[in-house]
DNA sequence: GCAAGGTC
């Protein structure tokens, strides 16, 4: 660095330093102070929170008066221009394109005035701001109130990680220059996230605040439903899961357990085939066992494993750890790290980075610990090279480029001021630290196996031969069961052979940690403010946290994500976060401009919102499902209750009745919604619908009134009537043809997760072995139903007719399948699927000829599901020939 | 009255 046409010969300089938050300033003002001539005088500026710190320094030969001061994070805010201000001001649509600005907030103002004053006298500015994008942002804010007041500033930037003296003065003779680029990145975000939040909150919150009646409000007249592209996703979460535990459906299991005793202890033997769904089956088998005991060892195998020790410890992982070691809230975690980092004992607490750079001087910081009355043998065996127990670090691959894994930086056995969490915290880094580079720990593996009457089983037994890292790392451990040495061949009488049940569980909702884990992978939110968006979930009424601390949805949380998924959109899903971070890294690399990004990205978001106000009737159906309607409604959304069509054949206990959302668009729906989920959608291209007093003769059970239909004629098929009198029940192949051609008024039914919607009658079986569940039908394609409940079908025969065909062009196009069987009845003995084979077969015209050369010719009745054949799957079936029995129909389609 | 990001 050049000394500057400010400096000039020996004349002192004044230099304004300026940090992100006063204790940055005070603590490198502290450092940079110490053994200075003059020591370190402290006086107010106009914020009384931010002092300004005076010392002398001298900066490559050049002598200084520094002045040093600080910020309180951002210092500006990005508003809207006045007249667009007021909610009632404009169409949320405008804010698309309404002018922003940059301002001062009101309660920055003293700080901005103590920088202008200060400003004045100095030639030189030295931005401290934290070294990340964020803190290149406020770097460039503060330049501007800067040169505002001081156009002939000489600018620079001082780079550092740590609080620490070595880093502290490095940086300070080696200070560059801001960069706009990460800058830049930070104006994109803001500019995105200010309209997008902006205008769908005033959207959603002028849409359904005053149309329903939301009685956990106390005041619902100032209740904001807020939308956020961080806030929604992480509702998505919690609302995903929720669906998840709802659609579950609990499932008996059989599986068979065998022991064996010896010596020393007994070794527990699991069976290969994990667990079976039908007891007939399992018992069959088990009694095949039981009358063959002898098992004879079919397999020893003997391996060196190795166990590694962490990555470097990022944000994420201390406040996930802390948690799963200590019960600490991450919250809890943060504040202690936060102060232990502002004492000086570790780096920066909010990082992303999992590896150490190749310049960082490990080894001194392990010998720091080497006093320790508890870890310090460690880190002292550690440094010792005849110990061979060091290894450099592995990364976890994630670098943010500003800020190293967090690790000690000050050696400490605990400070008196110290709560137990703070002993906890620093005990976790330092430890984590030092199984970094730490040799990973070694075991020697037996896996052995058994054959009983046929049946497989398995016996794993692990003996540590050295703990290396684990010596340090109290947090884990690598349970090992010691099993005797069995030899190939070796036969023995197992001690208890067991046929034992389960049964299949739901997850569980969210814990905080599983709720962070979720926006970290998904790259929701910072390390800073992912609680944040948590507590906004909270506070919204979105959500509410039980006292196990795991989080479900409200009713209006459900209602909202269930409104934008109705849509087809995926705006409470994190996808659109994740594109925005990544055009944001590209903007702050210089791979694609600030200004490209902002136009593509708000033109896509703008068309979003103009969809989603088109589509508004989802979101309010949904609302409807939750919550009664509100006689202060602005109107206009009235849904149309139409007269009853026939009784539910799925619930049996509610009417279905002809209804027209307020998209336009016509249901026949069950009147038990939401606990009876089923629906009829009619043709998209119906513009009127009305219920007749005819009723059908061929379909039933009761009454079935047919309905008259009027379609747009534009919309369909020149062949076809714009005038029809219909019938739901199924006999009518005119409107399944135009449901067909024109499709429904339905949302798309594959992008989503069946989400508790499934019928109770739903089939398990189609659910399980489908690994994607899908809430829809397969014949009619609407949501709310499966197929074997379809109601649209007057009878089982007509979905029989259909999956068969269905069925067998599948079997003539597919190349491969998976043939999954789900439910056995055994004709012979003992030739049963067994799980985890590879084989081969061949698909021939509707029969599936199955080929496995060294097994007999046995035949097996299977109830299968046949999909397309993924690279990582098996094929499990292991028999000659099977009947292909359809899931849905029950009916054999390969005869 | 709205976002998310800093920080107190």
């Amino acid at each position: 660095m050049a000394s500057g046409g400010n400096g000039g010969g020996g004349r002192v300089i004044r230099v304004l330093n300026v940090a992100e938050k006063p204790s940055v300033a005070k603590a490198v003002s502290g450092i940079l102070s110490r053994n200075q001539g003059g020591g370190m005088r402290v006086r107010d500026g106009r914020s009384r929170y931010n002092k300004i710190f005076e010392f002398n320094y001298t900066i490559r030969n050049q002598p200084c008066q520094m002045l040093f001061t600080s910020v309180t994070g951002h210092l500006m805010e990005l508003e809207f221009d006045d007249r667009f201000r007021k909610w009632h001001s404009c169409d949320p649509l405008h804010l698309y394109d309404a002018p922003v600005r940059k301002y001062v907030p009101q309660d920055k103002l003293d700080i901005k005035r103590t920088l202008e004053e200060e400003a004045r006298g100095c030639q030189w500015i030295i931005l401290w701001l934290d070294c990340d994008r964020e803190g290149e942002n406020i770097a460039f804010e503060v330049l501007e109130v800067c040169r505002q007041a001081n156009h002939n500033l000489n600018v620079w930037r001082a780079r550092f990680s740590a609080l620490i003296d070595r880093e502290i003065h490095q940086s300070v003779q080696t200070l560059v220059q801001p960069n706009q680029l990460f800058s830049d990145a930070v104006d994109v975000r803001q500019e995105i996230d200010l309209r997008i939040g902006a205008s769908f909150t005033r959207f959603q919150t002028m849409l359904l605040r005053d149309a329903f009646v939301l009685d956990f409000a106390t005041d619902d007249r100032n209740l904001v439903l807020s939308y956020g592209p961080c806030q929604f996703p992480t509702l998505g979460f919690v609302v995903e899961r929720y669906w998840e535990i709802q659609a579950h459906e609990p499932e008996e299991f059989w599986t068979i357990n065998c022991t064996h005793n010896f010596d020393e202890g007994s070794a527990t033997f699991n069976w290969m085939r994990g667990h079976l769904f039908d007891y007939t089956c399992a018992v069959t088998i088990y009694e095949m066992c039981i009358q063959e005991p002898t098992a004879t060892v079919s397999k020893v195998k003997q391996q060196e494993k190795l166990k590694y020790p962490p990555h470097p410890l990022s944000t994420i992982e201390l406040e996930k750890r802390a948690s799963r070691y200590f019960r600490m809230s991450s919250e809890q975690t943060m504040k202690v790290a936060e102060d232990l980092y502002q004492n000086g004992f570790i780096s920066y607490p909010r990082t992303e980075t999992d590896c150490f750079s190749e310049k960082t001087d490990l080894r001194t910081m392990v010998q720091e610990q080497g006093g320790h009355p508890v870890w310090g043998s460690y880190a002292q065996r550690l440094l010792d090279p005849q110990s061979g127990l060091w290894r450099n670090p592995s990364g976890g691959g994630h670098d943010d480029k500003a800020h190293p894994p967090i690790h000690p930086t000050k050696f400490s056995a605990g400070e008196s001021r110290w709560s137990q969490d703070h002993h906890r915290v620093y005990e976790l880094v330092v430890r984590h630290f030092l199984a970094c580079v730490s040799k990973p720990a070694v075991g020697a593996e037996t896996t052995v196996e058994i054959d009983i009457a046929g049946e497989s089983f398995f016996a794993c037994g692990r003996v540590i031969l050295a703990k290396n890292y684990l010596d340090v790392y109290r947090f884990e451990s690598w349970g090992g069961s010691v099993i005797p040495t069995y030899t190939f061949g070796q036969q023995f009488i197992p001690r208890s052979l067991t046929l034992d049940s389960g049964v299949t569980r739901p997850p569980p909702l969210l814990s905080e940690a599983d709720l962070l884990g979720c926006m970290d992978k998904a790259g929701i939110g910072t390390d800073a403010t992912m609680h944040d968006h948590i507590k906004k979930l909270l506070d919204r009424f979105y959500a509410i946290k039980d006292s196990s601390t795991r989080f479900s949805p409200t009713k209006l949380g459900e209602a909202l994500v269930m409104g934008y998924d109705d849509m087809g959109y995926e705006l409470w899903k994190p996808y659109l976060r994740a594109m925005m971070e990544c055009d944001m890294k590209a903007v702050s690399m210089g791979t694609k401009r600030k200004t490209e990004v902002l136009e593509t990205c708000l033109q896509q978001m703008k068309a979003c919102f103009l969809d989603a106000r088109a589509n508004k009737g989802k979101l309010f159906e949904a609302m409807a499902i939750f919550f009664e309607r509100s006689n202060r409604s602005s109107g206009g959304e009235q849904q149309v209750v139409g007269d009853v069509v026939r009784r539910c054949g799925l619930c049996l206990e509610s009417d279905m009745v002809l209804r027209q959302k307020p998209d336009g668009n016509f249901m026949v729906g069950c009147l038990g919604y939401p606990q009876c989920r089923n629906v009829v959608w009619l043709p998209g291209s119906l513009s009127e619908a009305s219920v007749t007093e005819n009723t059908c003769t061929s379909c039933g059970p009761g009454l079935v009134y047919k309905i008259q239909f009027r379609f747009r004629r534009l919309e369909i098929p020149p062949n076809y009537s714009a005038q029809h009198i219909g019938c739901i029940g199924g006999c009518d192949d005119i409107l399944r043809q135009l449901v067909g051609i024109c499709g429904t008024g339905s949302r798309s039914s594959s992008n989503t997760f069946g989400r508790g919607r499934g019928n109770p009658t739903a089939s398990s079986s189609a659910q399980r072995g489908n690994s994607r569940a899908q809430g829809s039908c397969a014949y009619c394609r609407q949501t709310g139903h499966l197929s074997n409940d379809c109601p649209s079908q007057a009878s089982r025969s007509c979905t029989a007719r259909s999956q068969e065909v269905d069925l067998q062009n599948g079997l003539e196009n597919l190349q491969s399948l998976v043939i999954h069987v789900e439910r056995l009845a055994i004709c012979a003995l003992p030739i049963l699927p067994a799980t985890g084979e590879e084989s081969s077969f061949h698909v021939n015209h509707g029969s599936a000829i199955f080929s496995f050369g060294k097994i007999p010719s046995v035949e097996v009745s299977a109830q299968i599901l046949l999909r397309p054949l993924a690279a990582e799957e098996v094929v499990v079936a292991k028999v000659l020939q099977i009947p292909v029995v359809c899931h849905l129909c029950q009916q054999q389609v390969n005869q």
